[in-house]
DNA sequence: AAAGACATGTAAGCCGTTACATGATTAA
DNA sequence: TTAATCATGTAACGGCTTACATGTCTTT
């Protein structure tokens, strides 16, 4: 699955420029997918060229040319393969998890720090998910509606564990300055 | 973060070959971070030239040499300055999330054949990262527990996502059939 | 005065994967 | 006999990000 399957795919609901296509990236699919205008303008270039895509110019001022692509027969075809095509499997990268995993390096402040500031994110994220469903989710596809609760609910089990995994470092910490055993 | 990052901290434990390392990651790491020997060896070779570790050459009886890696205090020095680094965003890219955002444009069938193969797959993970809390959980930091129990809590979390969807989307196509609205 | 929305694009370079190359031992 | 474990490495290539390049209008 590469940017240009995914670009295929939001090109079935109706037409798009890249901007509007990376905002779209964010809003919906930030979670598990995403890609920079550094990937986004060149594979449309590209798609343009495969006849998968064609395009129409919109000038305007003081602005450069709106560039609104739309779904090519052969377009909707090179999606069928890619749907077609294996499963690739899953791909989570994560700083925030690889420095817990070595918090015993680490200051316990600072440790403490990171996942605080990690649960804000999260709640964050949550909120947002939260009020995408109590908004969009009647107009949703029920597999749409699958993937927003996957977020969802992925995102208050992550916090539940955070949460009380955070209250454990905490006494911990606690416990170690009264016995005098803190770390430098 | 990169891979030698993970490696730098990996040997804080114990010296590793590159050939241990990538087993490490698998697992140990797999569900948030990954390398492959084409990055493990390469990296190796790098750490050992800026002075990050040491190798010390085992010859093995019809077997490569085999190589063991040890950190140095420069090595642990560099460490400290991926510690010390900005966090990075987590990247989550999902091709089973994209095919069932874009769900409507596939038959019902494969739709749900897709996440009956996922369950058991996310199953399986499960029942893995149970075991090892059941066997290692003990001689774990705090820090690593969490990351553990994280495994696990949103694993379920996402099984129980997929179950309500899948039962959800299997009566409607069973609605539909009876009704005589089957798509091809 | 600064930040953010709107709008497009290029170039350099990183980081990583896959496939290739080699090959013995042991268990199913 | 097939697959898995052990064990190391290279080369080609791909995909993506970052930084650069440009500029206006509107909101705070």
């Amino acid at each position: 699955m590469t940017a240009m399957d995914v670009i295929l795919g939001l090109l079935h609901a109706r037409p798009f420029t890249g901007y509007e296509i990376k905002h779209a990236f964010q809003a919906q699919f930030s979670y598990f997918f995403d890609a920079s205008f550094g990937t986004i303008y060149p594979t449309l270039g590209k798609m343009e060229q495969l006849g998968y895509i064609t395009k129409e110019s919109i000038p305007q001022d003081n602005r450069p040319v709106k560039h609104v692509y739309s779904l090519t027969d052969k377009g909707r075809e090179q999606f069928k393969n890619y749907l077609d095509s294996p499963l690739e499997a899953e791909a989570f990268r994560s700083d925030f998890l690889v420095r817990l995993v070595f918090g015993e390096h680490q200051k316990p402040d600072i440790v403490i720090r990171m996942i605080e500031d990690n649960i804000q994110a999260v709640r964050a994220k949550l909120s947002d998910l939260e009020e995408k469903k109590r908004l969009f989710c009647d107009g949703m596809s029920q597999t749409r509606q699958i993937v927003l609760n996957m977020g969802i609910e992925t995102s208050k089990a992550r916090l539940r564990v955070l949460e009380e995994g955070l209250s454990m470092l905490k006494a911990n910490v606690a416990g170690d300055r009264r016995s005098g055993s803190e770390r430098v």
